[in-house]
DNA sequence: TTAGATGCAAAGACTTTGCGCACTT
DNA sequence: AAGTGCGCAAAGTCTTTGCATCTAA
């Protein structure tokens, strides 16, 4: 398990090695990205950032995350309607998205390993899964909502 | 399997049914989400409506949409970043999406059985089976980009 | 020095909402 | 006749882009 320190000098050390340059800004961004344990949508990432750096702008922010992404430190996932959320890529996960609290759950990602083989025997789709999210009810508004199951 | 017609007659009736008008503009997104075998966008819906009848406007097709998914009709997706598909709630179907090309791959339901059970067992999450797309790359860009699969 | 990065603001894509008139029942 | 549904246009989210300025290397 890397820590904090080595995560943070691994992600300066791919910006460099791409001949982009270290700023104030992405430092700040890949502070937020270790620090946070789950996902956040780009405008949190945004606001915890200016939290420190009140001058980033949110464009720079959507840019930053962009790079990222293509330099392989982050993916992103669509939960929805909603906006997009970020996170490092070392931590793969899916997601569990409730459609009524609006709830999500990671969940590690070997729980698509067999959904994963079957597809790619079945269909020839290679599944990503560090994009993985899915809609259904979580077990408190399935608690909460239907005291007598349907039949 | 139901014809076209009875699909039709089935939808007019449910809106009445809940005490809801039955319009041209509800026809018409009924008649071309029947006519198409596959998912439309709310601006492709809104296109086919305008070939037949011009003057729906997209707000008004925006606002069926949501009426028809509120009574069952129809259910809807959404495949990454862009716009949310929208189909028949009879045929239960995931997707699969390139993340490369855009195409999507539509797959039955039943795929996604032993993912379900599963899911509902480790987290008590009951999965919406309508409502799975997941993000992969598809065979043809598979054998595009990889000559030499990475080791 | 100098080209990439940023801030600001405007534009874009998708969707929702307000208002007064039309159409369904 | 009564009230839902509609068209139009504006507003709302989330994200991207243009441009002049600033800054990392």
């Amino acid at each position: 398990m890397a820590s904090a320190q080595s995560n943070f000098d691994e992600i300066l050390s791919r910006v460099r090695g791409a001949a982009k340059r270290v700023t104030v800004a992405k430092r700040r961004v890949a502070e937020v990205l270790i620090e946070s344990g789950t996902d956040l949508t780009a405008d949190e990432i945004t606001q915890r950032v200016q939290g420190r750096s009140p001058d980033v702008s949110p464009s720079t922010v959507y840019r930053i995350l962009e790079e990222f992404e293509a330099l392989g430190i982050i993916v992103h996932a669509h939960l929805g309607r909603a906006a997009a959320v970020y996170h490092l890529a070392g931590t793969v996960h899916g997601h569990l998205v409730c459609e009524q609290c609006g709830a999500t759950v990671e969940i590690p990602a070997r729980d698509f390993d067999k959904l994963s083989r079957s597809l790619a025997s079945s269909y020839g789709f290679v599944l990503d899964r560090h994009h993985v999210a899915l809609s259904g009810i979580c077990v408190v508004c399935r608690a909460a909502s239907s005291p007598n199951p349907a039949t």
